[in-house]
DNA sequence: CTCAGCTATGTTACCGCTAACAGCCATTTG
DNA sequence: CAAATGGCTGTTAGCGGTAACATAGCTGAG
């Protein structure tokens, strides 16, 4: 009633404000605030409603120094702007919802040397786990991610050998199915359009697994074109314009994304082509997106909520059984034959 | 040469190690390791060596909260998964990219509670600045803000009174524009398709510029449908649809969106309707994506990579001239025609 | 009535780093 | 040559919490 609520407007408030503010020791406050230990329900009541009225954030740089933990985990991606990699976020976020776990975000732009400095920044947090695309990094980063002691889940791809666990599809092995179902479907002229990004080591593992399928049948790519920023949907548009000028006689077109794959859909589709009778068409990734074309791509799906789910779920320690850490989790991406492929 | 570069693998790093590394102070490794203060070539040559061959990552829980201060800057947006936030940020991380400071992305999902615990988070973590989307916000979050004693700036909007600085789209004026050009074109039977979310603030006020300006020549709107969830191409297609069927006489479709709007017209396109003759069609926000699209939607951008920018330039504090706090950031977004709105 | 056995609270010692200041040595200056 | 100067390095005292242990009441069994 008497006492000034707010004692000094700019000092920011400590857990011995609410401590004075409720007469208990700062031990108390603490604990009421973190519901640990054994507290009265008369002083929690009495705590809980000074630290309110105070408005009392708590400091978790001290929590953390004090108690050697920290309810972070870094996620570091490639990339925010092409709805892969939200949709993974989702499924770490779901997970780590009731795990008091928190995820921190850092982007790379698909860059290594990027990658190597948000990883230290990372780091440095000192997070109870580390979440990362991919299984390329510098020297310098494999070095420090083994010697970080907490664990460490790279995610989206399995071809090669992870630092510690792993949660993903075999682009290789998608690339070759795709391949192969392409071949089943009939379809010989095939070109490739996709990503030039030198980094994008998923979209070249699959284009590889691809070529190696096509080649066990005697086939070889008809064309292949890339590109690097921009729109990808214009792009592709612009892509599929050039392929099929130079190399008129293709039959089938394979993206190395779903958004360069539908800008080629709409193109082929205003130029009057008949798809998937004359040519065919796929992409990879199955987004959402695609629902909503006059016809619906062939893609595959990169199972990415479930990647960013298992990912987390081995950080937060809700493993399987009894596993401790280095496994290396495998999922097998579908193949959605849409409407722009043959039946066979 | 003789001493064992890792003396215990799975105890984690201090200034120390370095410190007895290198023969040093803690405090001179210190200083080396942040460049600041007066350190003679040779000792920082030799700190930087035994940094290296260690491994040592600082621990930045024990520096912040020793120097009180914390190169993070958080930002709070509703969502990844539409495109446009994330654009927002990488205007943010352009402008911090050299400042030191760095981005803490919280997303709220456009929950008003997820909002206030994602803030509570945020604060506990004592950043030097926050940017959050929006002026609408829960009680409890705008004391906390008000007390945080940190720049905040609330983005995208600036129809409202913010709590401290803001930056934004006079949406309630988008609206207004919108329809005006609408109306001008010789357009009269339109029907809005938006989305049902209670809490997208900013598609409401869009909204109630557009319908103040119909009123203002005596119109209203013909019909209106609202959605949620869902792949919002597809959901452009079957409201599209919907309103069509219902109303068969409007001759304009105004979307709360882009996206929704794009299926909107592929419906459309695809119905064989004379766009923009018949019927017209606009959206919002700008997105990359209408860029390859059959026709050009009708769209107004959000600025969204500006008011990222400038967001980060306040908290960076690079204000244009003396300023302290407190401004008001006013963009204004440009009506692009495309080719679905009549020519005047 | 006494004391083990609780429960509720307080005390102490850090966590790993940095601000502020102190000290040392080699130069420079008057 | 003493004193002032300046460059480099070390010492001390926290930052705001929490772990671990200590302690004060209170209860009920013997």
């Amino acid at each position: 009633m008497s006492k000034p609520p707010v004692p000094d407007p700019r000092r920011t408030l400590t857990l011995r404000d609410v401590s004075e503010a409720s007469g208990v020791s700062e031990m108390t406050v603490s604990r009421v605030l973190r519901n640990r230990g054994d507290v009265s329900e008369a002083t929690r009541e009495r705590v809980l409603e000074a630290a309110r009225s105070l408005g009392y954030v708590p400091n978790k740089i001290a929590g953390a120094l004090a108690s050697q933990r920290v309810n972070l985990v870094g996620v570091v991606i490639p990339s925010l702007s092409n709805m892969v990699f939200p949709e993974v976020l989702t499924g770490v976020s779901e997970v780590l919802e009731d795990t008091g776990l928190q995820p921190v975000v850092g982007v790379t732009n698909y860059s290594p040397d990027r990658e190597e400095s948000v990883l230290y920044e990372m780091l440095s947090w000192r997070p109870s786990g580390l979440i990362l695309a991919g299984l390329e990094h510098t020297e310098a980063a494999q070095a420090m991610l083994a010697q970080a002691g907490i664990p460490i889940v790279e995610i989206m791809d399995i071809d090669g050998s992870p630092i510690d666990s792993a949660v993903g599809i075999s682009h290789r092995r998608a690339g070759r199915k795709m391949a192969e179902a392409i071949i089943a479907a009939g379809y010989r002229r095939i070109a490739f359009l996709g990503t030039q990004m030198p980094n994008d080591h998923r979209a070249r593992k699959r284009l590889e697994g691809f070529e190696e399928a096509l080649a066990r049948v005697g086939l070889s790519l008809a064309d292949r074109e890339f590109y690097s920023g921009g729109s990808a949907l214009l792009k592709g548009r612009e892509m599929t314009e050039a392929v099929l000028k130079r190399t008129p006689d293709v039959d089938f077109l394979y993206y190395s994304n779903d958004m360069i794959g539908a800008g080629g859909l709409l193109y082929c589709l205003d130029a009057g082509l008949d798809v998937p009778g004359k040519i065919g068409l796929a992409g990879f990734n199955g987004v959402e997106l695609l629902d909503g074309l006059p016809r619906r791509l062939a893609t595959m799906d990169a199972c990415r909520l479930e990647i960013g789910r298992r990912a987390a779920e081995i950080i937060a320690g809700k493993r399987p059984e009894g596993l401790v850490g280095g496994e290396v989790i495998e999922l097998f991406p579908t193949l959605q034959p849409g409407d722009t492929i043959r039946p066979t």
